[in-house]
DNA sequence: TAGATTGTTAATCGATTAACAATC
DNA sequence: TAGATTGTTAATCGATTAACAATC
């Protein structure tokens, strides 16, 4: 099916359709066309039907697209219908905001346990599960078999509960430190999310807007 | 001094040399060179120099760049020293990790104000500041002149309170919300932050090294 | 001066957009 | 069939990399 590669530039635009398609979806829409598609979402049709065709055409000449199969097909390539194992290492604000906010299991995950390295919280109930102290990470890990973790530490202690999960086989990182992962790592899969780089962009925007008044 | 105008791809680039230069700061190295920064970025030289060049040359030639020097133009390319003022608005989990966990005073922002429209938790102190009902935010708003709003709430309430600050004459989101504000106000400098995308691009690439195994 | 390294131009690569023949 | 819209190729645009002259 896959007739190129498909790019990151691409993947990474893969959940914007999905989410598009949902809400197409929940409100009855049965066809969409690339140009309805791309008005929608603000981009152009043409990119919709070269993205759409990095994995084999899901759609039919003169129709558009099945909104249905299209969602669904969206989400087999992303590997939603996966439910990898995830542990959240840091139940600060941030950890404990991550694991009662999110959905994994709609998004390919299922959360099977939090810790932290503070004896004063361990024991607390998050999500119906209590949190660890990081002590029994190895022990846990051998019984379970998580396969991604979820870092919600600060940057000084990213590397060395890296390097242990790493060690144990690990097998990727939501990454929400400022540490690096992937120069340390660059065969394990990691996704960063750096609020702080990203605040700074918006900075950025915010200043250029003021200036342009 | 701006030779060409710098592109979206190279701003978001600032902030992690941004990052990169503050540690070499306080390692107390005061020369770089683009060569040098590219191995421990894992970038190329050959970019870095572009991407420095868009603002007019730091550097010097046959010594490289001043690690102070280049660390104080970047922050200031960001906008690092404004202190725009900035609301939470959704007390969550996530507003609560956002309003504790970030330096907004390190990243352009200052913050002034949390809101939730849950009449059980305003009056919690976070950071110091009483959450307030989303109910005063027109009087707050004309008292305190926010500049930008975080928003940490869910998708269906995102439309209406985007409207109302958008009236009230906000200059800015930075959005966690899943609503695509971007569309509806083009007018408006945004930065997202869609976690849940974030999540599932972190699917498809565990699910990707998952089969090449 | 000689060596190092920038700033900058040119070449390459990849991503986006436009165009249109294929076909439902 | 005629109209619509895809799938796909070609053209354009932008970003990255390579090369090297300028110069500290």
């Amino acid at each position: 099916m896959a007739r190129h590669d498909a790019s990151m530039s691409v993947i990474k635009r893969l959940p914007r359709y999905y989410r598009f398609l949902s809400d197409l979806k929940s409100k009855g829409v049965v066809r969409v066309s690339s140009r309805e598609l791309s008005e929608k979402m603000g981009l152009t049709a043409s990119q919709i039907r070269q993205d759409f065709n990095c994995f084999g055409g899901f759609g039919q000449q003169g129709y558009g697209y099945n909104v249905t199969q299209l969602h669904e097909e969206i989400g087999s390539i992303l590997g939603l219908n996966f439910r990898f194992k995830a542990i959240i290492v840091g139940a600060g604000n941030l950890g404990r905001a991550i694991a009662t906010h999110m959905s994994f299991e709609h998004r390919g995950f299922k959360l099977i346990g939090i810790f932290d390295n503070k004896e004063s919280v361990t024991g607390q109930i998050i999500k119906g599960m209590p949190i660890r102290h990081i002590s029994g990470l190895e022990d846990f890990f051998n019984e379970n078999k998580p396969d991604v973790a979820i870092l919600c530490i600060p940057y000084n202690a990213a590397p060395e509960v890296a390097k242990q999960l790493v060690d144990l086989g690990i097998k990727g990182f939501w990454n929400f430190s400022h540490y690096d992962l992937a120069l340390q790592y660059p065969q394990i899969p990691v996704e960063n999310v750096h609020l702080s780089d990203s605040l700074m962009t918006f900075c950025y925007k915010v200043k250029q807007a003021t200036e342009n008044e």
